[in-house]
DNA sequence: GAGTGGTCTAGACCACGAG
DNA sequence: TCGTGGTCTAGACCACTCA
């Protein structure tokens, strides 16, 4: 019942291949009509199969030169609960990371994010990670015009300044909400992070606040569903828990 | 350079009309033949602007009757952190829990998952739980043999039984991990929360150990990501801050 | 210009649901 | 039986990449 369905037939038969070393990643596979040759199926029905492997990550597709293995993931762990900066394990190739810095004024989403008034200045801080050449995650972190470093963000000295005001919030804030969600990328976030559009994202909202309850920092990570996860770790200490019966 | 397609013009065309109450919750489409025509383009063409729509959850297609605009959204929302139940928002129909309890031996994943070696006797509960008629959330509660309740889980009180017993497993616990992941449903997933094999999941693995480091219970929840998040908030307590300078 | 993937057509045939 | 969606075909034409 499963395989109906020649595109199925035909998508298992390249996951298997590709999943058992066959096919090896960065890897081409053959065009698109010899492989439809191949497998007895017109181009359209070929594509299908294809899409379904591009979904899940599996292949890339590459206008003009042909659909290629990708590298096995390697995993991109966000870890939860408040810590200074949510750690990533040692990639295998240093971590790059580009930086954008934007002014802009609160509207929409941002306004209930930060709780903030329509038109309230803020800083957008644009940062793509990459693993060599290969994306890997993308955050966008708000903060509020009076809060941001008044530096101008160079290569060299960003890391430092975020990391200072953020360990700085992180000894104000009194709370900090971590709301985890999926849905399927923005054109713009799948080119960023190089992945198909259908691929679903993994975005991760980080919200401080400081005593007061003034939001000190919003965060905003996106992260390729295939290869990423989200852990939080408690100890629950019995003490503390003066629950219901 | 985004509506280049064909397919994108009449999925956007569409969504318009959908989100703008033109086209109502639980409607029927116009017959796709028909669409088609409407629209000047080829069936394939038409199926596929369906397809967008479907993966992103706006509409629902069941063969032999129709395409029907699925109801909004009444947002699942998972409040980790360690609670005794994972609480949900009060519905709006009333929740209707279906439980189906299975004995099975470890094996594969599960080993990882709950530290037992393969072929240990664990007890596993599905729970399916419905608003109305309309399939929620899926849950796997996988919990070793000897801390399984004896009981014969008849509906009127399994409920009961298993806030027990994770209420028990609570006052033991002294570590719980909660890991957020996304991908593409398994077909039988699909099917039971009723939602298109394109739309992804978010996935929710929570592992509760007792004091020795034995795992106690571990639970799979599977999400529709069309209208799930899950939140995990966490208030600072800077006294037990003994972090780096 | 040669080779590749991206999109689309105008049908055909099958499978499902309801009368 | 009829209308519906599901799958597939055998091409066509365009856009992109690279030599």
């Amino acid at each position: 019942m499963p395989a109906t369905s020649r595109r199925h037939a035909i998508a298992a038969d390249l996951r298997t291949q590709i999943t058992e070393g066959h096919l090896k990643a960065g890897d081409r596979l053959p065009a698109e009509t010899q492989l439809a040759t191949q497998y007895a199926v017109s181009t359209p029905t070929l594509r299908n199969a294809l899409a379904d492997l591009q979904a899940e990550g599996l292949i890339e597709k590459i206008h003009g030169k042909g659909n290629f293995i990708r590298h096995p993931c390697s995993r991109i762990v966000y870890v939860g609960g408040g810590h200074p900066l949510a750690e990533l394990p040692s990639p295998d190739a240093p971590l790059l990371v580009t930086v954008r810095t934007t002014q802009l004024h609160a509207q929409g989403d941002l306004t209930t994010l930060l709780k903030v008034p329509p038109g309230s200045s803020l800083v957008e801080y644009r940062c793509l990670s990459q693993e060599g050449s290969e994306p890997r995650t993308l955050a966008r972190i708000y903060v509020p015009q009076d809060l941001a470093p008044a530096h101008a963000s160079n290569d060299s000295g960003w890391t430092k300044a975020l990391a200072d005001r953020l360990s700085a919030c992180d000894h104000r804030s009194t709370g900090i909400e971590e709301t985890v969600t999926t849905r399927r990328p923005t054109p713009e976030e799948a080119a960023l992070l190089h992945i198909s559009p259908a691929l679903a994202v993994l975005t991760i909202t980080r919200v401080a606040s400081d005593k007061a309850g003034r939001v000190i920092e919003a965060v905003r990570l996106i992260l390729p569903g295939d290869r990423a996860e989200a852990t939080f770790t408690i100890h629950s200490t019995p003490n503390e828990e003066g629950s219901e019966g």
